[in-house]
RNA sequence: GCCGAUGUGGCGAAAUGGCAGACGCAACGGACUUAAAAUCCGUUGGGCUUUAAACGGCCCGUGCCGGUUCGAGUCCGGCCAUCGGCACCA
């Protein structure tokens, strides 16, 4: 005999053997409205994955997590009675299949067919029940057809402030409809990584470094597309007031947009007075203007030029070309040190007609406010790091409530040496200066956001190509009859390495016509996940990148989940499930298309995503980070080949709860077959010959009370854990069950049924077989879920906890129907009790019905 | 530095303010077996104690310190540690 163990039960024959007959019968194909056999009395369920980027290393056990806990939720919401809309498909465009081409030479597209075609394998083999008939793929035509197209609204469209949503472009009245467009072109210093000889966006820099590589990464300005995800930070922080997402995953994307509140003041250099020698400062302290000592340019600030004086301008320039040369790195590594130079010039406080000198420094960013701040040193800490070591003047304007040190105190206090303000608190000194400063025309009420601009153009090949050319140096945007742009096929794939696309190669696919060439950048990897769930509601829309009724009927209301107190929700996706890696850029810019879609009344829905979960990562058997380099991965394959994709899905979900971090244990998934195991033989037992036979315990018999108890219990407990996605206390309802059962005389077929619906979700294709097994009527994923008899749930006695001071001391039986003054009578009357409290008086005695009675005694 | 999450046996974990450790793993003991595997049954937080042995009895125990409460893993305040995010954002 070789060391092949014998299966402890055939799941190598059944797996493979259900996974044929629900691809065979199409058994989740989910129909779309309209079409014949579609239910519309159904509610309907939208349960979506992040879709994976297919790599060529194959599936990790990360993956199924999430997928495993959505298509326990799909099936169980199927036999519920949902229209159950469960789809899968492929964000294939990116780096590494461009990566492998530069390499190799083989077309990024014969890589991403064959790791999309082994990924589908990988999936398949695990029996999750996606409708594989809405699978979609970023890189295919027909689905980039409709990014590009969506791009063209974005570019066509412009937000209008007064009615604060995307409008078409030609409700614009302005001088310059190309100044406004939410898409746009823009010189922008962006981070440019020469090794990949790209542009990365700041979500896609780490620590300075290339987040793909770990290259050096440096500012440069260059002319890039950009997307005005700015116009709705607003909308973007507000409206995810009524989703149902993780706080915390809430409070990341509040912090990344950044809203402050604030005021835009405006200084005059000194002895200008023209209009163009107005320094505007944003700050979210104006109650602070009295304590500005100095101001602070950005070095690239486009005033800077203009004001510095004659004999400032060599240590400016040197200044200047020093930190432009500075990578992010530097600039962050460099950071704790405060550099920057005097411009020689001064401005004038508006409070007070001070003159104060203005300086250059790095710590001012040009990018966020208005690049340019009154300093406060005796109330900021970076001011007054930088005027200690630039011997600058430090006064006191707010006094601390708690007698602290006023120097570098940054809260809330009492205006002091500020003739306007003086004696009243922080916020009344804020609100009195700022209206102050609005009367003269010296300031305003503002509001400042962290987040940036979406840069949105790559220089690589393997990306959606812009539906855009240019003529005379001008962009336009090309007809939606002209979509898709198809990338050329390209010998040679590698980056220029001067900052112009690899497109640029293909000299004829350049050229538009006589006068007119291409725009030559590609889209982010994000473009084509922006917008997938829309696809999935109809994927092979050829007219419109989705159906109305399809999209109105699947990201429309759903019954209202426990999870809202709403009438109606904002979202459309019932449950989205991936990893916290994208809480901030995948799940903003999706917000963000759909909101600008929703605008311009493309969709149903102001938000895609309703309720949204994040599952933990799993880590190796060492509790350390999966990876290479540690040897410590685990492939699903091993694990379905050893156990069974039962065990493996069992085992997902058996670990712990769904979003939190944990090891895997190999130990573990073995004790989940085990589990497993006894199912089947609870039903089969093996003959003399090694036959399977159903087992002859089996009887068409009434459960016995006990047996009735336990089934009920094991209903209640499983469905109110799937609901609440506690799939761990799920599968230990079931092993209790199980092991009640197990050395059972008499197994009542009837029990074993509703059983195996329960277990259905989670081990599909064990159930099947047993379901056919035991010659049940139908198909079990057909089958309707079972509810709980609470007749069955109640024992005529309970056991009553009794606790002297709070401390367990005895136990009695009693009946369910006692009321608290038996109970209490009966406690009393207990000789045990007696004893206990013997000589000492009752102050108190606390009854909880059914459950215990606390003595308390002194 | 700021924000967030987490902290319970040897391990993964469970517990509407009401018996801490369900369920699983590992370990140990037993049954079955010529033997092993598999399977089934049992023990298993720590300490002390009664007893010939067993049953039992007592004390401590959910990161640390304090509080609220008849009663706290759970609520409140303060700390510590680990992980994740942001980080000159004016």
């Amino acid at each position: 005999m070789t060391s092949e163990r014998r299966k402890p039960y055939p799941f190598d024959q059944i797996e493979p053997k259900w996974q044929k007959i629900w691809d065979e019968r199409q058994s989740f194909h989910a129909l779309n409205p309209g079409e014949k056999n579609f239910d519309s009395k159904k509610p309907k369920f939208y349960v979506l994955d992040m879709f994976p980027y297919p790599s060529g290393a194959g599936l990790h056990v990360g993956h199924p997590e999430g997928y495993t806990a959505t298509d326990i939720i799909a099936r169980y919401k199927r036999m519920r009675g949902f229209n159950v809309l469960h789809p899968m498909g492929w964000d294939a465009f990116g780096l590494p299949a461009e990566q492998y081409a530069i390499k190799t030479g083989q077309h990024p597209a014969i890589t991403t067919r064959e790791n999309v075609a082994s990924f589908k394998a990988q999936l398949k083999r695990i029996g999750f029940s996606y409708d594989w008939q809405r699978e979609i793929n970023t890189t295919d035509p027909g689905y980039y057809k409709w990014t590009q197209w969506i791009f063209l609204k974005i570019y066509n469209s412009w937000f209008n402030p007064k009615t604060n949503k995307a409008e078409p472009i030609s409700t614009f009245h302005g001088e310059d409809p190309d100044s406004v467009r939410l898409a746009y072109v823009a010189d922008v210093a962006v981070n440019w990584c020469p090794e990949l000889g790209t542009v990365l966006a700041n979500e896609e820099v780490v620590d300075g470094k290339s987040e793909v590589g770990g290259f050096p990464v440096v500012r440069r300005p260059m002319r890039q597309w950009m997307l005005r995800i700015t116009a709705y930070a607003e909308r973007l922080i507000n409206e995810l007031d009524e989703l149902d997402w993780p706080e915390g995953i809430k409070l990341l994307q509040q912090n990344w947009i950044g809203r402050s509140e604030g005021a835009e003041i405006n200084f005059v250099v000194a002895g200008t007075g023209g209009p163009g020698y107005r320094i505007h400062v944003f700050t979210t302290r104006p109650d602070t203007l009295y304590g500005a000592t100095y101001m602070v340019l950005a070095p690239e600030h486009s005033l800077v030029d203009r004001i510095v004086t004659e004999e400032q301008w060599p240590a400016v320039r040197e200044y200047r070309e020093r930190t432009a040369r500075k990578s992010d790195l530097e600039r962050s590594e460099l950071s704790k040190e405060k550099t920057g130079v005097f411009t020689g010039a001064f401005a004038i406080n508006p409070a007070n007609e001070e003159t104060i000198p203005i300086w250059i420094a790095d710590y001012v960013l040009l990018g966020y406010g208005t690049g340019a701040i009154q300093a406060v040193p005796a109330h900021d800490e970076r001011d007054l790091e930088f005027a200690r070591k630039f011997d600058l003047p430090i006064r006191e304007v707010v006094k601390p409530p708690g007698g602290e040190d006023p120097i570098g105190f940054v809260g809330d206090g009492v205006a002091i040496n500020s003739p306007i303000i003086d004696g009243l608190q922080s916020r009344e000194a804020i609100r009195k200066i700022t209206s102050w400063l609005e009367e003269r025309g010296l300031g305003k009420r503002a509001i400042n956001y962290k987040l940036r601009d979406w840069l949105f153009s790559r220089q690589r090949y393997w990306g959606e190509p812009f539906p855009i050319a240019w003529e005379n140096g001008k962009h336009r945007s090309l007809g939606e009859n002209e979509l898709p742009v198809v990338p050329p096929p390209l010998e040679d794939y590698k980056p220029t390495g001067t900052g112009e696309p690899p497109l640029a190669k293909a000299k004829d696919w350049v050229r538009y016509s006589d006068k007119a060439t291409r725009e030559l950048n590609v889209m982010p990897q994000w473009a084509g996940s922006c917008w997938y769930y829309l696809r999935f509601c109809d994927p092979q829309n050829k007219e419109r990148f989705v159906g109305e009724e399809a999209e109105r009927y699947w990201m429309g209301s759903s019954p209202v989940t426990r999870h809202s107190s709403l009438e109606s929700t904002p979202g459309g996706v019932d449950l989205y499930v991936g990893g916290t890696e994208h809480a901030v850029l995948h799940l903003l810019y999706a917000r963000f298309w759909h909101k600008v879609l929703f605008d311009l009344g493309y969709l149903s829905k102001p938000e895609p995503f309703q309720r949204l979960v994040n599952q933990g990562i799993i880590l190796g058997e060492d509790s350390q980070k999966m990876s290479k380099s540690r040897g410590n991965i685990v492939n699903p394959d091993d694990v379905i080949g050893q156990y069974g994709a039962d065990a493996f899905r069992c085992y997902e979900m058996f670990m712990g709860p769904l979003e939190q971090m944990k090891p895997w244990s190999m130990h573990g998934v073995e004790g989940v077959a085990r589990f497993l195991a006894r199912v089947w033989r609870l039903i089969m037992t093996e003959d003399q010959a090694g036959q399977w036979q159903l087992s002859a315990a089996l009887k068409d018999a009434e459960p016995t009370k006990a047996q009735n108890k336990i089934l009920h219990a094991t209903i209640k407990k499983v469905t109110e854990d799937i609901e609440s996605l506690s799939f761990n206390t799920a599968i230990s309802q079931m092993m209790i069950f199980v092991n009640a059962f197990t050395n059972a005389e008499t197994i009542p077929v009837s029990a074993m049924r509703t059983f195996l619906v329960l277990l259905n979700p989670f081990a599909p294709h064990i159930s099947s077989e047993l379901w056919e097994k035991l010659k049940s009527p139908g198909d079990i994923t057909g089958q309707a879920w079972p509810s709980y008899d609470q007749k069955f749930l109640v024992e005529d006695e309970v056991e009553i906890v009794i606790q002297v001071n709070g401390k367990v001391r005895d136990r009695m039986m009693m009946s369910i129907s006692a009321s608290d003054e038996e109970v209490k009578a009966a406690v009393l009357a207990n000789p045990k009790n007696a004893e206990l409290i013997a000589g000492k008086t009752i102050r108190k005695l606390v009854v909880v019905p059914k459950k215990l009675v606390n003595i308390v005694v002194a």
